[in-house]
DNA sequence: AATTGATTGAAACAGATGTTTTAATCGCAT
DNA sequence: ATGCGATTAAAACATCTGTTTCAATCAATT
């Protein structure tokens, strides 16, 4: 019954519902194939967890522990330039969103659930995401002009983790659309660095347009 | 009977059935849900269609030529230029990941069945993405130099149709992310304005990186 | 007006799914 | 060994959902 009990049922049922739940849904996943998969009777989700919902939230409370646990930013100090900063937060962010299926459930859980939240985890979904957002805006604070807009950081933190997250939602259509070997070749470090360089051109362009633009636009009158 | 009698109980079922579908897919979807919205019997689906998947086939279509008919790309011609081309392509995209839900429901389910295909469309889904992706292929090759890999410049396009597509899929992040009001001001040209310079930028950066790099590893050595 | 075919309405059917029940079994302290 | 609480097993239950059935109704034609 300990909580690290390796051969416990509820550690089967919710490994076993980890996967399941990542990879179809909630509502698309049956009680029965849990507990067929886990190895365990059929009454075992309501014996243990209550219900099929209390189940899913248990599972999704422990797949965001293991992220927080498991993917982590590296360590910054004052002197870490904020280019280095973002090259380190887009490759963790690939981390989750690149996770091998089956094996690393977790990331692709909290991913789902974040992307579209059941009520039961609507606010874990809320507060797990937030301050991810707020430590990408302070990056790109450092990395864009001071008096850029609110708006505008917003959206250029919203094209970083769209071209990111695109690889996860999107898998089945690149995988359609590029030839195998192609896909194969993908891995976190290569579509990593390729979303730094572009991101970080576009915003470079961005930030060296700033006091230029007005110069230019004096030239061309 | 006719095609065109937009009182008939098939028209009414379809325009139940797409807006259900669009929103919530096609499990999560019962057939007495369409029924009861359409003002039908539970019985007419499967008089008039034969069953729920077929349903589904029949709305999913027309949805797709719906969308063929109306988010068009401009007309080009050789004298356009390519960043017109881009800019063009993504405010089209954006038409479509932007569509009033219950209103214009035609794109959404579009773009859920490509992003998540069902077995029953998997060929539509397929094929009807594939030209698309050629479109933009070709626009960036104007754009890039001319010895770009094949697969950078489909990373490339990726970053694009990310950018894009966030907007679609993540609409209850960002509406929980973002006040109410920045929100409610985001629009289609707004959004496309972002994208296409935040792309440009980086294509562009990327083309002049082209020559110069070679030069400047000289330098450093 | 009568007939015929298409459509609709109401009920029932069959299968799947979450949950509950009740008895059997296991592990362990006494 | 015994008794007891925790766990497991098997079956049944209740509800939901897609589908079918069959009679009633409607519309158009003769």
């Amino acid at each position: 019954m300990s909580d690290n009990d390796l051969e416990s049922t509820q550690r089967r049922i919710i490994e076993a519902a980890g996967i399941m739940f990542a990879e179809r849904g909630f509502e698309s996943t049956t009680v029965r194939d849990i507990c067929q998969e886990a190895g365990a009777n059929l009454a075992a989700v309501n014996y243990h967890f209550g219900d099929k919902e209390r189940l899913y939230i248990e599972t999704v409370l422990r797949a965001h522990r293991w992220c927080i646990e498991k993917v982590k930013l590296p360590g910054w100090d004052e002197t870490t330039p904020a280019t280095q900063k973002l090259a380190d937060f887009i490759i963790t962010f690939f981390g989750r969103v690149l996770s091998d299926p089956g094996d690393v459930w977790q990331p692709r859980l909290v991913l789902r659930e974040v992307l579209h939240p059941t009520a039961a985890c609507a606010e874990l979904a809320r507060s797990s995401i937030r301050p991810e957002f707020e430590i990408l805006n302070g990056i790109l604070r450092e990395l864009l002009p001071d008096d850029i807009s609110e708006e505008e950081l917003h959206l250029t933190a919203f094209s970083i983790v769209g071209q990111c997250l695109f690889y996860f939602f999107a898998d089945g259509v690149i995988r359609s659309l590029i030839v195998a070997d192609e896909y194969a070749s993908h891995d976190v470090e290569k579509l990593a660095r390729h979303v730094t360089n572009f991101s970080l051109a576009a915003i470079q362009a961005r930030a060296n347009a700033h006091q230029p633009a007005a110069l230019l636009e004096e030239v061309e009158r």
